[in-house]
DNA sequence: GAAATAATATAACATAGATTACAAAAATAT
DNA sequence: ATATTTTTGTAATCTATGTTATATTATTTC
């Protein structure tokens, strides 16, 4: 299926992911187009021409990082039958997702886009809605595992949610703050003490 | 002690303040000068003369809003003997904190300078190196709570500092994304559990 | 090989946001 | 009162960064 016309350089997957890394590393605002260009190795036209816009490539990575990252995870959440083991495998997953040296050490859902301008505040206000489907998630998780009688304490699942989704979030600022694999590991083990 | 000159048409304390919760609000980035200068009510070349530049500005507000909250916050850590009771104490405070409809719903510390352009990367590292503090307070207490034989579990000063610290930085983002007083005091009061 | 098509490179352009110049205003001091 | 000093207000300037115009290059089709 060759097309006409000169032929592109580049691979737009891998130039996407590229973008991914430097937005998860730095963050919506702290990431200029000269930063992209730079790391992407494309240039101006040929990236608006590829992407669109700044705020076009943050979505389009946004929508590539969620499946890849968040549903693996999620996967992970709802595929394994203890609750308990269904909790440590998938804290375990966040810690090694934290401290992985392929990728920066936070989430990019959790710290890309916590303040911006109001001209970018779109972009705020999805990721966080984003999270509240991560609780969700979390929620309903603890609901089937109450159902199935596997909840032995009296914490209900949206108070359960609440704290594991809270420590999730703290361990994406304590990674990126240069938090270890053990350190995490072992907050991890902690939190997990509550449902035990 | 009249000087000689134009009097001041503003309380610089008042200002400092209006700053402060527009950067409590905002972030660094997401705070733009004509925000101040609307917040505050001064004119730009005012604002200039009486505190020098943006980073200025965040610099002087950060040494305000550090004495005021994190040392409130650690002398009750610090002045509480028991030990459960000053974790209780101080995740509360958190709690009122992060809750206050006096000011914005996080901790400045914690989200108003996770990113940034590269010129201004200085405020970053400041804030983490104080959150830095902030861990390292945690963890003298626990020392002390050791020495005291107030820990009846096998933890260590450091994981026990680790685990609420990371809880506190997560409660800073949920509460910025409008968790509210109930929820937060539930998440902390399972957090109080490991102690128990 | 010439025409058509699509991508690239250089460099200009646009815009938002931080900062400053300059003249006017409001006070004190002599 | 006049001179001096400091702050204020308007508006200009500077700068960083996002975006686009234009000419050139590389490929396919006829």
């Amino acid at each position: 299926m060759a097309t006409v016309g000169r032929p592109r350089s580049f691979d737009k997957e891998e130039a996407l992911k590229k973008a991914m890394h430097v937005f998860w590393e730095k963050g919506y605002e702290g990431t200029s187009m000269a930063d992209l260009i730079e790391s992407i190795g494309m240039k101006a036209p040929s990236l608006y021409a590829a992407f669109g816009n700044k705020d076009a490539i943050f979505k389009e990575v946004v929508q590539k990082y969620l499946p890849i990252v968040v549903n693996g995870q999620l996967a992970t959440l709802n595929n394994t039958s203890d609750i308990v083991e269904a909790v440590e495998n998938t804290l375990k997953e966040c810690v090694r997702l934290f401290t992985s040296p392929d990728n920066p050490h936070t989430c990019l859902i959790m710290t890309a886009a916590i303040n911006a301008s109001p001209e970018h505040q779109d972009h705020v206000v999805s990721l966080r809605a984003m999270r509240e489907d991560y609780r969700n998630a979390w929620v309903q998780r603890f609901e089937r595992a109450e159902q199935e009688r596997q909840l032995t304490g009296q914490l209900s699942p949206q108070q359960l949610a609440d704290f594991y989704v809270t420590l999730i979030q703290g361990m994406s600022l304590r990674a990126k703050d240069g938090a270890n694999k053990q350190d995490l590991t072992r907050t991890a083990e902690i939190a997990l003490q509550i449902l035990k």
